[in-house]
DNA sequence: CGCGAGCTTGACGTTGTTCAACTAGAGTGG
DNA sequence: CCACTCTAGTTGAACAACGTCAAGCTCGCG
């Protein structure tokens, strides 16, 4: 799993786009000197609910699921791409991870001990500021998902998914979803069944296309319409 | 509305307690030199969602509903009380209100220039981390209402809402709720029917007694069964 | 005393879940 | 190469949960 093998360094990663290009020459070479690299595969858990936060997972490539495991039923919070950081609300509170994070597919992150983190946040403000907004904006994303998840019908949520899926994670309106339609059925908040229903009807209204995990999507306009009728 | 007296200074203010302890004197002065106090009757509104956010707003005493207006259904986000801040999701990114603030009763407000509250963080790392454990805090109970709203049927959310006054509201078996029957329902996200019948069913049940809107909880582990229960 | 807003109650319709049967495709062993 | 099995996905029907509609109730206030 772990391996402790360095392909490139911080200062030369393509991905240091969130954060990191705030942190100082002496901070990212420390950045570079601790952090590990590692690859998970597909179904492999990259951090457990519960379990102590010793560091940050930075995403650098793949896709990975973040999960609350509660009684019985999980509730899938995010799916979360490359360029993204996964253990930011355990920073300044209990050192706890709050949710456990799965790998869809072939994933290469990084992990960044929590105390270099946290010295980054208290030394570097805009480093520090640069994680306030990167919080912020899962911040209002969860606010869209509360009111999507509380106040729309089925159509309306599985419009929610699909905008989601093609403008942040694939950025095209045709993709591949890496996941079964019991994942999708989670996301979306409907039995397995009722996914099976809509993805039909979505069909037959020519709004979408789907065959097996592909899905393009054919009139954006009417799907946004769906998405606000709720 | 807006009153430019102070009543006391921030040095004095018995309030002082999420991120503001961690000011250095000079900074507590600067807050304090340049704060407005306001005090909101109930209805009133304390910031606009899609306005420009020129401050945040500290809310010393009183209750607040924090909220999203969309396309007719208004989603309750929060309910705010003494001592909690308002406007953080808009401080390092867009500086619009992310959503709408109206007080349930009478509130005392601090407000402070956003600004001057930014040159903080970037000035007193200590500060900053208290803003993001206070962010976090926020985002996690984010998370349980997503949880909430998506996994459980009418019992398990009421009986969710009920803990959380009880809770970490008003610190107390029994409470007056300052709101109606239709700002119940929305929080739980159930029609007023629903929630009618579903007060009942408690009542019966014998896990609350509810007079008007005075509420009292008689059966704690009852009550938690329901909510775990979904 | 009567009006009206907020609340409750019952009847009914809609939405979505559950259950069960069926289908398609992928892997296995003869 | 073909039968067999297994799993993921689809489909239909019954059922439960919940919202909507309409009527009735309660209580404060003019």
């Amino acid at each position: 799993m772990a391996q402790r093998i360095k392909t490139i360094s911080c200062r030369d990663c393509t991905q240091r786009d969130i954060c990191f290009r705030y942190l100082s020459r002496a901070q990212l070479m420390k950045a570079d000197e601790q952090r590990l690299e590692v690859i998970y595969r597909p179904g492999e858990i990259l951090c457990k609910q519960g379990t102590f936060a010793s560091h940050i997972i930075y995403v650098r490539k793949g896709l990975v699921k973040v999960y609350i495991e509660g009684r019985g039923k999980n509730l899938i919070l995010a799916v979360v791409s490359g360029g993204n950081l996964i253990g930011l609300t355990s920073l300044f509170g209990d050192a706890i991870f709050h949710y456990s994070a799965m790998a869809y597919d072939h994933c290469e992150v990084c992990l960044i001990d929590m105390q270099v983190f946290k010295k980054f946040i208290l030394e570097n403000a805009s480093f520090g500021s640069a994680v306030i907004k990167n919080l912020n904006e899962n911040t209002v994303r969860s606010y869209e998902r509360i009111f999507s998840m509380s106040k729309k019908k089925i159509p309306g949520r599985f419009a929610d998914l699909l905008i989601y899926f093609s403008e942040n994670i694939f950025r095209s309106p045709s993709f591949a979803l890496p996941f079964s339609r019991k994942e999708l059925s989670d996301l979306a908040s409907m039995s397995v069944e009722s996914l099976s229903r809509i993805i039909r009807t979505f069909n037959d209204d020519d709004i979408i296309s789907v065959k097996g995990r592909k899905v393009h999507i054919k009139n954006m306009e009417l799907l946004r319409k769906v998405s606000d009728n709720g």
